[in-house]
Formats: structure tokens, C-alpha cells, sequence
DNA sequence: CTGTTAGCGCTTTCAA
DNA sequence: TTGAAAGCGCTAACAG
């Protein structure tokens, strides 16, 4: 029973009127007369007639929809971020495609040219890749988030990764460490390198020499986590203290530490994370604002949307120390 | 710079032959003679033409896109199986269009009557209302999650949730207690009733009477929380056992437990969530397994869209009780 | 097996 | 201010 759809031939049959006319009262042109208009709307109100989004589209050769792009959807700072995108799209009645990457480069081109094809009509990305010249022919606005892109002139929003993990390390050096360590995943990461380049400059302002034994990368998997957590333990001079560069390394991290009761070593996530604060001993981190940050981009990219133009930005969101015990323990 | 776009009918013309039998040797047609298949091949390999599925999804009515709808993007639960989707969606080339209802029976509405203008091809849906008649319209495939439709012979994925509220109070009982409280919030919705249900289920069995005064329903903000367990341990005779209803509950919750210092009182959460097995004492839960649901949902979306037409069918997720430390304190 | 014609529902010329 | 006609890029009919 599912009748046909109401096409704006309808509306205009029932104004008495053409299709064009009755487009341009929907579209809000005002080159109509008022009495014509009111007729319009009427039929449009009698037939409850909606403009099909797909011809639309077509048209007008841009999708009323924008492409979301970021690691892993069910990444926890991702999600925030998207649940933020989402919320003040659905407010303009702007439709969100999300898609992750995996933090793979093939497949960061394959859903960012799936997307393009689309036309969609702005897209907001966490960008894994360096090389971004096939954005560029996609001529649609782009948002970068978290990382920014080298080699392109683009809005991003993204936090100061270096100024940050040198304040974290800092902070971990104001307690009395001169041991620290670094647990990094995908150092070939622009925000990676950031943060470690951040830990760097802590330890060279306070005059320590940096120990390569110190800088883990830890794999994607759990047990590879364990193990790079043992064996730096395992270390003749084993560090006081852990700087955690992310939200994924903390996660995977402390169930270790906590496993080999070593929760007397000082700890400091980049990234909050549920439930930090209730751990024994609670975890410091440094605040991120997932939600901040989707808000800015999304604003950013209405912005353009809506027509404005101005020369492309990098938006800095704010970062903060959350001292909660971990991070506060001595050596 | 950006070229214009490559046609169906820039790939006709090169392959000498017409828009039609291009666009069948494109979609897999078989009545074409090999020579011109090759032609044509060619000529898609040459121009790097790619359809433009918006025109393609106005033609057949039906756009290369399901949507999901979930009650908030953010929150951990739907973020993992939101991904899982994401994933098995990709790899078949489908866009996954994504909204929130922030559990409001209005937005859901709004949010479902967009999608269906998109011309969706199928549906994913954590449904917060009871009425699904405007859904019955509009044709596509529907796949329930968390919630089930009463009203709508539709597939659905779910846990037992009656069944499972009910292992794990069960679970609490075994270890001696015979005081023990719910945590819910929205009672008003399916999921939280089948839960209580459950609840008392366990409770009737054991021969104990349930206390009104044990059923909690707390809101979405935490400081009514923090309120509501501090009534909750304030009673007479406050409860040695809690059980609460799903992870929101849990989250919010567990701070409130651990600042009064009352980890002494056992805990059992509905809903698996991060860092859950490093809290003092290590949180027992009812493992939901997000993933395994947005599998399954995914899955079956997916064969019925491949023309597949099985009856209706309710899929439940298995349950388990992961036992961490804080189900089996005894009372 | 192939090509022509028409049309999805809308908006943009361009002329009235 | 209004409308007719063309066409966005594709595919379903229907001839050939």
C-alpha cells in the first residue's frame, strides 16, 4: 500500500502553476508573487510533498550530505567526535556518511574517492596519509581533524600534540623524574612524531639525555602491549615514570601494569578515557575534548558551506593536565 | 583544474558503441558480446570512469546506502556496533548514513522520515518508539537492534535481556545476598522493563520479596546519580549487592561507589565497558558483545537486501557472565 | 546481442 | 513574474 511518491509536477498541477514556479516558492526565491506562493505552499502542505534529495542532488550536482572519515568509528575519541559532527548536522538537516580508515593509506583513498563521487559536499577527515593531491580535484571543502595536512592549504582542527606531550612530560618532571618513558603506537603518524618530538623537548629543557630503550612503540595487539611493557620493565635501569601518548596505549597498557602490580610507577595518558579516575592509583591525563573538537570542525565546515570563504585556519583546541594521582607519584 | 567528469556516454563513444550497452557490460549483464565487453573494459580503464551513483540511485529508486539509528553516536555501546556495521558495509561498497535520537521519540521519527526520503536501501534502527507504522511505509528492510518492534513482524537483534538480568542477579545471589538493588534509567523503554523483569524473576525464584525501595531509576545526569546511591545506601536496610542495568548506569554509578568508599558492596553490571577489569575490586559484567550484534544485523541487512527473503526472524546474542571480583564479594 | 527512446525528479537556461 | 524546454547521468523498455 505504498503509494506513489508526490513529485513537485503534483504541487504544481494542484497550484495551477508549473513545475519551475512551484521550485522556486520551495527554494525561496523571491521572484514570485505572494499570491502564486501561498498556492504553492498550500498544495505543498495538502500533498505533503518533500523535495527528493537524490534528484535534487543530481541537479544541482552536490549532495546534501557530508563524509566523516576517521580511524576506527568505535575508537572512544572518535566516537565523541562523530557524535558531536552528527548532532549539529541534523541540526541543518545535513546528513553525515561516516567511514573509517583502519589507518590505512589504500584505504583512506578508496573511501575518500567513494565519498567524492558522492559529491558530498564537505568532508571532515582524520587523515592517515601524507599525500593529499587527490583531495585537491575533489574541489569540496575539507576539514582536517587531529592531524593536520602538510601538503595541502586546509582548515584543521587539531591540539597543540607537541606543546601538549611536553607539558605531560613536564609535569612528570616536576615530581622528581628523570626517567620516563614513552609509549607510542604508529610513529610514522604525524601527531605521533608530534608528541614524541614534545617529550623530547621536556626532557632537553631539563637537561636529561634521552634514552632510546625508553621510546616503545607499542603494536595494535594486547599481547604485543604486555610484552613491550615487561621488557622495558625488565630494563637495568628501568623508568620511574610512563608518558602514555595516546588514549589506545593507555588502554592497553595499564591492564599490564596493574597485572604486574607495578602501579607505583608514575603514569600520564594523552587522551581521558572512561573510568581513568576510578583506577587505583587514578590516572592523570591530559584532556583532549573530543566533543570540542568536533564541534569546531563541524562549525568550520558549515561555515564554508554556507558560503563564506575565508583563507583556511588551523584551529588549535585547548589541552589541560588532569592531575588525578597517577601522574602525581613520585619516583 | 578539475576535468569534468567522465560520462557513461564518453565511455559509449570511445568503445564505439551505445550509453546502454556500456552500462550493461558496467553492472555484469551478460548478454554482451565478448568483443564489445572488451571495448568497453577498455575504455573504463583508459577514462577511469566511475558510474556516478547518485544518478544511478535516482534511476533505480533505491540509494547504495543504509542508514543506522542509534540513540547517541558517542555512547561506547552503539559506537562498537555502529563500527562493526561500518566495516561489513565497506567491503560490499555501501555508504552508512548515520543519526542519533538522543532517545527522543520525535528525533527518531525525524531522523527515519529523512532517511526514508534518501531512498535508503535498508535499515538499521535501535528504535526507542513503540509506534512503527510510518516505518511500514516506506518498504525498505528493517533491522531492529537492542530493541525489538512489538508492533512490526520484522528481524531483530537482541539479548535476552530477560534472560540475561536474570543470570546475573542470580549470579549475585549465589554468593549469599539477599538485598539487592537495580539501577535502571528510562524504565519507560523495552529494554530497561525486560531487564527489571528479570530482575524480579530471580529475586521471586529465590523466595525473596523485592524491595520498591531497591528499584532505582537514575537520570542522565550525574549528580542525580551520586544522589540516587547515596539514598540508596542511606535506607534502613541498604542493599550488600547492586545490579545495575547497562553500562550508562555503571559508568555513572561506579564514581559515586568508589568516592563513599563502599567498594565493599558487590557490583554486577548489564554491559561490559573499558578499564572495567582494573577497577578495585575488578567489575564483574554481563558481557553484550556489541560487535557480534552489529555483525549479525549487518548480516542479515545485507541478505535481504541480496534479494533474499527469509521470514522475520529475532536473533539473540549470547550472554555470559564474566565474573571479575565485585559479583562475587559476598554480602 | 545491440541501440534508440524515454524518463527518474529536479533545477537551470532562456525566452515570453 | 512566469513557463517551456533542456538536461544532470544513468538505466528500463522495447525495438531491431
Amino acid at each position: 500500500m505504498t503509494r506513489p511518491r508526490v513529485r513537485l509536477r503534483d504541487v504544481a498541477l494542484a497550484a495551477h502553476t508549473s513545475t519551475k514556479t512551484a521550485s522556486r516558492v520551495i527554494n525561496g526565491d523571491h521572484r514570485v508573487s505572494a499570491e502564486t506562493r501561498a498556492r504553492v505552499e498550500q498544495a505543498v502542505a495538502e500533498l505533503d510533498y518533500r523535495p527528493d534529495p537524490l534528484a535534487r542532488s543530481l541537479r544541482r550536482g552536490l549532495d546534501e550530505t557530508i563524509g566523516v572519515v576517521v580511524d576506527e568509528v568505535g575508537d572512544p575519541f572518535f566516537a565523541s567526535v562523530i557524535g558531536e559532527i552528527e548532532r549539529m548536522a541534523l541540526d541543518r538537516g545535513v546528513s553525515v556518511i561516516i567511514a573509517s580508515t583502519r589507518r590505512r593509506e589504500e584505504r583512506e583513498r578508496i573511501v575518500l574517492d567513494g565519498l567524492a563521487q558522492r559529491r558530498v559536499a564537505g568532508l571532515i577527515v582524520a587523515s592517515i596519509s601524507e599525500d593529499h593531491s587527490y583531495l585537491r580535484a575533489s574541489s569540496c571543502p575539507v576539514v582536517f581533524i587531529d592531524r593536520k595536512a602538510e601538503d595541502l592549504e586546509a582548515d584543521a582542527v587539531l591540539v597543540d600534540d607537541r606543546g601538549g606531550a611536553r607539558m605531560g612530560v613536564e609535569h612528570l618532571l616536576s615530581y622528581g623524574h628523570r626517567s620516563v618513558a614513552h609509549l607510542g603506537d604508529r610513529l610514522g603518524v604525524a601527531t605521533a612524531r608530534h608528541r614524541l618530538a614534545g617529550y623530547r623537548d621536556a626532557l632537553e629543557d631539563a637537561g636529561i639525555q634521552a634514552n632510546p630503550d625508553y621510546i616503545v612503540e607499542i603494536e595494535p595487539s594486547q599481547s604485543d602491549a604486555a610484552q613491550a611493557i615487561e621488557a622495558l620493565l625488565a630494563l637495568d635501569h628501568p623508568p620511574t615514570a610512563i608518558f602514555s601518548a595516546n588514549t589506545r596505549c593507555s588502554l592497553r597498557s595499564l591492564p599490564t601494569l596493574h597485572r604486574l602490580k607495578r602501579t607505583d610507577i608514575a603514569f600520564l595518558s594523552f587522551g581521558d578515557f572512561a573510568m581513568a579516575e576510578l583506577l587505583m592509583p587514578p590516572v592523570t591525563v591530559i584532556d583532549h575534548s573530543p566533543e570540542l573538537i568536533g564541534r569546531l570542525a563541524a562549525e568550520r565546515l558549515f561555515s564554508r558551506l554556507s558560503g563564506e570563504n575565508p583563507p583556511p585556519e588551523t584551529i588549535r583546541a585547548p589541552l589541560q593536565v588532569v592531575p588525578r594521582g597517577s601522574g602525581e607519584l613520585a619516583p
